[in-house]
DNA sequence: CCACAATACTACGAATACGAAATATCAACG
DNA sequence: CGTTGATATTTCGTATTCGTAGTATTGTGG
């Protein structure tokens, strides 16, 4: 079986985040630890709640990776004064020094694809991303549901659905 | 920063990731098991080692995967005869029957993503992705190389690089 | 045959991700 | 205000991933 989008992009997808894991490994930081500071550098401080929806973690996911960076005095905990239930990530110096370093690896490596791609190329790989998002959801109608005990035809996702890629910070 | 590629594709990587994960789970199986199970589906049986490289996981994590497929009675792992050191890993009845639901359903999805792309934009999209395969590895040329003491200027890894969607199983 | 290196896999322990439950705060409403 | 429900986050237990080290087998060159 071999499928004509979802088998290249899954490809594609494992060799950016090796080839990402590799870059960010020599700064000492993993893929994920990475994203997260090149996210903060745009928009720290940031509360939890948004790098949640931002990067589609779990809550408790976030706990740990956040606890971690903080440990190497990487980022900080605020209070948010607007909020007190919430905690507001704020880059320190150190961390925005490597913030910067790591965003400046993955804008290299974007850079570096699009010297290989036209604009046409790129607007058909947009439009076929677009159609990803539209598919990957709820399939489920309001007028054929019911039928299967979901009264209010709306989808049941166990978990809310993270917002994926809200801010573009990455 | 907002990039033009990377974030598109890690956004729509994601939904795919949700979308299928949900679906799968209906059935009872985690995504990565029912992607192992549809590549079978085709492959069967298949040595462990060919898994690992079509997957790009760790031997020791396919070791787990595949021993929690065993326990559930979907696999089934046999002697190579062969090569004495290897296992082939073959779908059971219920196994098959099952990797037939899942890749029914992947095939689902990618016909519902390709009816809102036509051939041109397809295009497009493949031209980007070739483009990520190019970049996303190895810099060192063997010119400049040396320098940094890696004398037969070929790019050193840590672990040796998976064969990423080799046989297009997915 | 006999090293000796390479390959295929597993076992074990550490790190990570995440679901469920707990805690604290906010928001809305009577 | 007091209650009730939603939101933000952490804690804790469990499952998964993976690095490292070991075992078994194969291949290769004396």
């Amino acid at each position: 079986m071999s499928l004509r989008i979802l088998s290249p992009i899954h490809k594609a997808t494992r060799q950016i985040g090796l080839h990402l894991a590799d870059k960010t490994a020599e700064l000492g930081v993993s893929a994920d630890e990475g994203h997260l500071l090149s996210y903060l550098e745009s928009y720290s401080p940031a509360p939890i709640y948004e790098l949640q929806r931002v990067f589609g973690h779990r809550p408790s996911t976030l706990t740990g990776l956040i606890d971690r960076l903080e440990q190497r005095r990487l980022v900080r905990r605020e209070r948010n004064p607007e909020d007190g239930r919430s905690f507001l990530i704020a880059l320190t110096d150190s961390g925005l020094e490597l913030a910067g370093r790591v965003s400046g690896m993955v804008r290299q490596f974007e850079a570096n694809v699009l010297t290989g791609v036209d604009e046409g190329a790129l607007a058909g790989f947009r439009e076929v991303m677009d159609a990803i998002g539209g598919v990957a959801r709820v399939e489920i109608r309001p007028d054929t549901a019911g039928r299967d005990g979901n009264a209010e035809g709306r989808a049941v996702r166990r978990t809310p659905e993270p917002a994926i890629g809200k801010a573009g910070g990455e």
